[in-house]
DNA sequence: TGACCATATAGCTATTTAATTATATAAGCA
DNA sequence: TGCTTATATAATTAAATAGCTATATGGTCA
């Protein structure tokens, strides 16, 4: 939840391919794995997974033997454009337009 | 200029602070060192400068016997926005905006 | 209950990171 | 030239990270 929680979340690739494929749907720690297969075993992805979700970036939810996990569109989005806003004053414009893309999404799927 | 430099070079809070003061002007590392003074060494600071510089999100440029250092807001929102359109595809408008923005900054501050 | 899945945790190791102090480099000035 | 200031690099060390194998946990099903 925290800044220093998501950048770090963020700053491994394997992390940031999870939250890709998150992001075209929800995943159960299994399919997840095999996405990995020979690249990565299957504590490691535990491992990853429970960091992101530490961060907040991702949800999970025990269903029957399998764990769901998805993606947190809004803690991410928000995180970085509150960064971004911080940061690159020049981009002042995200802010509005994230608070729009916040309420779409609140609308679509709340937490 | 990697997306895996980048976020390397963001998983740091005091690099993320850096990008924050330059984010308001331009400095010299010797500026910079003040503002973490009985917090960092000199040496550690200059570390941290070398790693955002390497990652393409600071210029650096020697004048006399100072060194100065300046945001680039293009790189840093560029990449944040690519990210952000690549894994929130509900914030696709960010992209449209975010052309905008890059275009504005173009103009102002060559890189 | 007992065997079998799916996932998480433990314990370990190698690598990377971040800091420190000491030193080098190079510009400015008397 | 020689001193001082600004910054970077080197060498070292402590702590954090990321991976592995082995094992525990807890649900499912015969």
């Amino acid at each position: 939840m925290t800044a220093d929680k998501i950048f770090e979340a963020l700053s491994s690739a394997p992390r940031r391919r999870i939250l890709a494929y998150l992001s075209k749907t929800d995943m159960t720690a299994g399919e997840i794995v095999e996405r990995f297969a020979d690249m990565m075993s299957q504590p490691a992805i535990s491992k990853h997974l429970s960091i992101l979700e530490n961060a907040g970036l991702v949800w999970r939810e025990k269903r029957g033997q399998n764990v769901h996990y998805g993606l947190k569109e809004d803690a991410l989005s928000g995180a970085l454009v509150h960064f971004l806003a911080e940061v690159c004053p020049r981009s002042r414009p995200f802010r509005k337009e994230s608070a729009t893309a916040a309420r779409r999404k609140a609308a679509t799927k709340p937490e």
